[in-house]
RNA sequence: GCCCGGAUGGCGGAAUCGGUAGACGCGCCGGUCUCAAACACCGGUGGGGCGACCCAUCCCGGUUCGAUCCCGGGUCCGGGUACCA
């Protein structure tokens, strides 16, 4: 029999959804372990070779949990709702859910090609019904709840009604969005309409009027992770700055939280930084700075409040409340005209021009421990967002404020022995405060981390301002005005918001003639007939953003067809949290942030048992393209190779890489390629052309997308799985070359040729001998150790090892190569089920089989090497018996014919052994 | 700017605890097979030197008997993030 990986690959694949091999169930006999792969959107373009490598990695990792006796859930799905299948819909008018089907099936067909272990009768899609009515349920849940502060968990809003009732605002324990005012009797005696609005304050899913990121061209609002660099990441598109009225989920009430648990999970240092950063918890103080002349008071936010002495000026940021209160009469036009200027100008566009500009108000404030008048300023440069959006200026210790400082030519008042601040700010926290003191506070002296504790201190005694912690992290804005995504089970009557029943859910998405806003504005639900509730009030015509279907998608495969809950108890007491979670890094500070704000507020709740969804996380790498370019000679047809190329001048040239193999050119298949060149001529070296190539993100324009498919086709989906993770590190971005990969290829067929020569079986039942027992233990031992480490890359070297030395003992004994097959099957599991079947002679599939435990008698050496240094220098080797003791080995290093060179007249100091490795001899 | 990674042969990468640097694979060179080529198989392959040996893990310094690994300083590359006060 010759190894045939079509034959072979399409039969086990063919047995393992007949038999339902994989499909799992719970077992309280057994310990779970649950893995699972950031699920893809199914874009038109089809898997390209880069995106299994997750998949290959944790389908490899599932196996080996399952023959080491877990029960493993593993499944798959598809994040379904998107942007690129409604930009689709709106070109050619084709229902987005047709385009989404259409894709969906061919990803499933490329994945099923590859042989993973998925239970697919758990597939779960975002756009189904049956779905997406959890995704509005959690909705309505959030909908329903605010954040307590006191119990530091979310609770029911009438918790909060209740409370109001008896209190009022006083002392009110929810997270709110503003400060509210107001006693018991006033609540009591608010209208129905109002009441409505003081909730929808402190409410988890909330109606708020918030600067949100508007992409102008995509008609809709993006998330803060949805923009990068001031352009929207899906299409690139610029995106400003626009005050709306939108869903928002109160993230920013489990920013505590949210950083807490990071020391829980089991991520890499990076990512959990990544996060740290992205909720950027920073401590600081609030303080109030009154308005010469005025009642207004200015309240600022600092992490400095030792500078107070060195603020020279405050600066509003444009959109701040502030700035209408405190503009004088004189300074009104020059304030309206900086504003209006700022207005017009994208978020991208400020971010561009960071030239210093700014305005007086003509207001001073006081500063309340000097009791100096300072000037009130508006600059673009201080956030409405961030902190209470003014600031008190610094410029001796901020950059930002000295070059306002410098630009407008305003006082700079250094406030640390020895910093020079002619040339630039000193912004370092370090160092021994000066010109700091007044009759009630004198911080002269003191270092910069005691000066703002006792500033602290100061400023709450004195009511001056108090302790507070500020954290970036934002709410997550959650409409948006496209049709393909969630609808909201929302309904508006006398223009309040009200959510539908869950026994109303799913709510589903309507059909609409087409998939543009209406005429007036609207978004395109409100093209569609007829969308309103049971009793004919308004739906609301926004829908959810793509997160909202993959925040909690990891319930669903635990129970994925239960209509009565998102998942029953009994189902998530069993599986609880992911075990490990594998998925790319452009997820930290979106998805990875959004679900587990989701997964914390069901925990809230009591509906799941676990508060952190992913235990351990791995982020696979990017696998880049490698483009191949062909040289054309200027103004001609004519392509030199590359070694010659520097001889002419020549124009560089995308050519495609499947035409091209180990940098050679298929010189005919170029010339059938692109009408243009089918008269090229070449310039070849010894009649081969040689191809130049960079690495450069995989993509259709740089003709260098290789296809999983044609790989499966001509190698094999075992060479496939091998060859993706023997390129390197899992977690490490390498560009694909699939020059290598006749390397990965050639294994398998020895691997075969271990088991059969030509049609004769050579298997037999001879005992193992200790070489063969010893190559088998040494693999089983590194492969074990490996997989826990992810090292796939690294393992595959082991077999290619043991292989090779199993070639050359002439092993044939059954017990060996049984047990390499079953260490092999996690990587390859197609050619060693056919063995195992075949070869091994047995009837159960491999994936029954038990993972075997290594030996280390039999790795044990009789003898040992030890290097053999003369001062650090590694100058020869000897062998020793392998419980010889350490004097034995120093005097058998010293006899060694060669000792004598090294010593020359020299005296030995001391002699270093370490057991099994090197002999260090220390000499003068 | 800040934060986080990384730098090892012609190439991808190994060295998992501070102990023989370059595993494994590609490529290349030589050989066997073939009329020939491809495939396959076998052998060689960091650089220098006839050789004993010498030089090599981005650069400079330190700790150590011994450093790819630990510490200090720098260069370059990649990723994240940004007027976050």
């Amino acid at each position: 029999m010759e190894y045939n990986h079509r034959e072979i690959e399409s039969r086990w694949q063919q047995r393992w959804r007949d038999d339902q091999t994989y499909k799992c169930d719970i077992d309280k006999s057994k310990k779970k372990f649950y893995v699972l792969d950031m699920f893809p959107y199914p874009s038109g373009a089809g898997l390209h070779v880069g995106h299994p490598l997750g998949y290959i990695a944790s389908d490899i990792y599932s196996r080996f949990k399952r023959l080491q006796g877990y029960n493993v859930l593993h499944p798959m799905g598809y994040d379904a709702y998107g942007l690129p299948a409604e930009q689709y819909a709106i070109q050619t008018g084709q229902h987005p859910e047709v385009t989404t089907r259409i894709n969906i099936d061919r990803y499933r067909n490329q994945l099923d090609k590859i042989g993973f272990s998925y239970d697919w009768s758990r597939e779960i899609k975002t756009c189904d019904p049956e779905y997406y009515k959890w995704t509005q349920w959690a909705f309505i849940k959030m909908f329903g709840s605010y954040y307590d502060t006191k119990t530091d968990k979310a609770e029911p809003i009438e918790k909060l009604e209740a409370y109001f009732n008896e209190h009022g605002s006083f002392d009110c324990p929810a997270e709110g969005s503003k400060e509210l005012i107001f006693t018991a009797d006033e609540w009591k005696a608010m209208s129905e309409k109002e009441k409505s609005d003081v909730l929808m304050n402190y409410r988890i899913a909330y109606l708020g009027n918030t600067m949100v990121n508007w992409c102008p061209k995509l008609g809709t609002v993006l998330a803060n992770d949805e923009v990068s660099e001031g352009v929207s990441i899906r299409g690139g598109y610029p995106v400003e700055q626009k005050m709306m009225y939108q869903w928002c989920l109160r993230v920013s009430a489990y920013a505590q939280r949210l950083l807490e648990g990071l020391e829980k999970v089991d991520w890499t240092d990076s990512l959990k930084e990544t996060q740290r950063n992205w909720i950027g918890r920073s401590e600081g103080a609030e303080m109030l700075f009154p308005v010469a002349d005025s009642d207004e008071v200015l309240e600022i936010f600092t992490t400095r409040a030792d500078t107070v002495f060195g603020v020279t000026f405050m600066v509003l940021a444009p959109e701040s409340i502030y700035v209408d209160k405190v503009t004088t009469p004189g300074q009104r036009k020059a304030v309206d005209e900086y504003i209006k200027s700022i207005k017009h100008k994208t978020e991208r566009e400020r971010m561009i021009d960071k030239k210093v500009s700014g305005v007086f108000t003509g207001a001073y404030a006081v500063n309340p421990l000097t009791g100096k008048n300072i000037p009130i300023w508006v600059s673009d440069y201080v956030l409405a967002g961030y902190g209470t959006g003014a600031i008190m200026a610094v410029p001796a210790h901020d950059s930002r404020d000295y070059a306002f400082a410098k630009h407008f030519d305003l006082p700079i008042i250094p406030l640390i022995e020895g910093a020079d601040v002619s040339e630039e700010s000193f912004d370092a926290k370090s160092g021994k405060m000066i010109n700091s003191a007044s009759a009630e506070l004198d911080l002269n002296g003191l270092e910069v981390k005691d000066a703002i504790a006792k500033t602290k201190k100061f400023i709450s005694e004195k009511g001056i301002g108090k302790v507070k912690v500020n954290y970036r992290l934002r709410d997550a804005i959650f409409s948006r005005q496209r049709y393909w995504g969630e609808p909201f089970p929302v309904y508006y009557k006398d223009g309040i918001a009200h959510v539908l029943d869950e026994s109303e859910l799913p709510l589903q998405l309507p059909e609409v003639d087409a998939y543009l806003p209406t005429e007036t504005g609207e978004p395109p639900l409100g093209r569609a007939k007829n969308w309103v509730n049971k009793d004919g009030y308004p739906l609301e015509l926004c829908t959810m953003p793509g997160f909202a279907g993959s925040s909690a998608y990891y319930f669903r495969y635990m129970d994925p067809r239960n209509d009565k809950a998102l998942v029953s108890k009994e189902a998530n007491d069993y599986w609880r949290a992911v075990d490990l979670y594998i998925g790319g890094t452009e997820h930290a500070t979106g998805h990875l942030i959004y679900s587990r704000f989701w997964n914390k507020f069901l925990y809230d709740l009591g509906e799941v048992c676990e508060d952190e969804p992913f235990r351990k996380l791995i982020n696979q790498g990017m696998i880049q393209g490698r483009s191949n370019f062909v040289y054309r000679i200027k103004d001609t047809n004519t392509f030199v190779s590359y070694g010659l190329k520097d001889e002419y001048e020549v124009t560089p040239i995308h050519v495609d890489v499947n035409i091209v193999s180990n940098d050679i050119l298929d010189q005919e298949a170029f010339r059938n390629w692109r009408p243009e060149f089918k008269d090229a001529e070449f310039i070849t070296e010894d009649g081969k052309y040689i191809c130049g190539y960079a690495v450069e993100k995989m993509s259709k324009s740089m003709f260098n997308v290789v296809n999983p498919d044609d790989i499966v086709e001509r190698y094999g989906a075992d060479t496939l799985r091998l060859y993706e993770m023997f390129l390197g590190p899992l977690e490490q971005s390498k560009p694909w070359d699939t020059n290598g990969i006749d390397g990965v290829n050639r294994f398998i067929k020895k691997l075969w040729n271990l088991f059969y020569k030509g049609d004769q079986l050579l298997v037999d039942d001879s005992e193992p001998t200790a070489d063969n027992l010893k190559s088998l233990h040494k693999l089983i031992k590194k492969v074990t150790g490996d997989i826990e480490l992810f090292s796939f890359n690294t393992s595959i070297a082991a077999f290619m090892i043991c292989v090779n030395e199993l070639a050359a003992q002439k092993c044939h004994s059954r017990k060996v190569l049984s047990e390499l097959l079953i260490v092999l099957a996690p990587f390859a599991p197609h050619v060693t089920e056919e063995l195992w079947h075949s070869a091994i002679g047995n009837t159960t599939t491999i994936c029954d089989a038990e993972w075997p435990e290594f030996n280390e008698d039999y790795l044990k050496e009789s003898t040992v090497n030890y290097a053999v240094s003369f001062n650090g220098k590694t100058r020869y080797n000897i062998s020793a018996a392998a419980d010889a003791p350490k004097e034995e080995v120093e005097k058998l290093a010293l006899e060694h014919e060669a000792a004598s060179r090294w010593l020359d007249g020299k005296t030995v100091r001391k002699i270093i052994v370490v057991p099994g490795k090197i002999v260090n001899i220390v000499a003068n």
